[in-house]
DNA sequence: TAATTATGTCACTAATCGGTAACAATTTTT
DNA sequence: AAAAATTGTTACCGATTAGTGACATAATTA
């Protein structure tokens, strides 16, 4: 018959798995995809190193674990759920990709994680990396281009090849607002002003669409 | 009276200098700013680390001179004067803009380093980096909007916000390209294909201001 | 030529990295 | 209660890190 699972209260397999797991988390967003190694989450875990190796063979398994348990699309689809539900309220769809570029800005510069795990992509190749890459792209880019694209059908507009300038813009500015603190292209990066500017140019960009 | 500097085939402190600044630039290009420690660099410049204390101060210092020595503004800032001078050949400036960002795409896509030192702006905070930043955006920023700014004076257009959306995209473009290979919002990055089909958006939006 | 100074290398330290063996303590099974 | 299996910690290993002292040798001065 098969053992049981120990679950003592002082002793419990799953517990400290999830303090590891929950660890990797706490060092992408305080230090940064760079500083993922055995001895820092162990210690951030607050649990031997050796346990990692235990319950995960390695700490690429376990940062594996982790991030494939997340999902760093929620933000956009969320909203982009969110949009879709108000969109045959209004006039047309007009407003529908201005707002999912102003959410998603607004949210990404509170998501410290996100923005460590885009920074990842674009730093890395890795085959962790290439997976979430995928994803995000097979996600976010089929449901929105899925809405998108009827619009503008027929048309020259490439709208995918426009969004994609402006998602990456996007992700851009809030990086470098981030590490900087400084301007970019005159606009200041700190202040309420630039929200508006960017909003401002962004519902400009797409309305020309 | 003061000692002549020693200048022997053998033992030349100036040649072994610059051996050890290059080394710096060859470290960036081939494996990353993360990858700048003392003995890498001195391994890499076939000399002994000790001299860069001598020399340098330290590892840090050594960086500073390297990276201060450069400008990496200046693929953009050459095409930019070459730019200026057909500007008054054409009707009007209106593939100005167009024209800069497209030979800077390019630009950027064959330059390794430059693409080290952008992912390293946007990846940490540091005294040098925020230097660069900086540099950057006095030199580039400056110039040319002197330019571009009378042709939107008056009007609703805020082409500098646009700018570093259109700037900001075409760095992360190139950035997400040489590290995923993969696709971004449905454009293929590795072929021909996505370059026309970013020049033509880039030239949509900038027309339309 | 002999003495002095600068250039360069080697070997060493202390700290940190990933990874493991040995051992202690708790939980489950018998 | 005793045996067996699992959970967890400590101490260690070899490799690599930043930084330094001792030493050899080339280049310059006297």
């Amino acid at each position: 018959m098969a053992r049981k699972i120990p679950k003592g209260e002082f002793r419990n397999k799953e517990r400290t798995k999830l303090k590891l797991i929950n660890a990797v988390g706490e060092v992408i967003r305080t230090q940064g995809y760079t500083k993922l190694g055995v001895n820092n989450i162990a210690k951030t875990a607050g649990v031997s190193k050796k346990l990692i190796y235990r319950y995960f063979g390695s700490a690429d398994d376990l940062v594996a674990t982790y991030v494939r348990s997340r999902d760093y699309w929620t933000a956009f689809s969320s909203h982009l759920s969110k949009e879709l539900a108000e969109q045959h309220q209004h006039d047309h769809g007009k407003d529908f990709l201005t707002n999912v570029f102003k959410n998603l800005f607004e949210d990404m510069s509170e998501d410290s994680e996100t923005q460590k795990i885009i920074l990842w992509e674009i730093s890395e190749k890795s085959k962790l990396m290439s997976e979430i890459s995928e994803d995000r792209e097979k996600f976010g880019g089929g449901e929105i281009f899925a809405i998108t694209d009827p619009f503008f059908a027929g048309t020259d507009v490439d709208i995918r090849a426009i969004c994609g300038l402006l998602l990456g813009g996007t992700y851009y500015l809030v990086l470098y607002s981030n590490t900087t603190g400084g301007s970019f292209c005159g606009i200041e990066i700190d202040t309420e002003n630039r929200k508006t500017r960017l909003f401002n140019r962004l519902d400009k960009i797409i309305k020309w669409a």
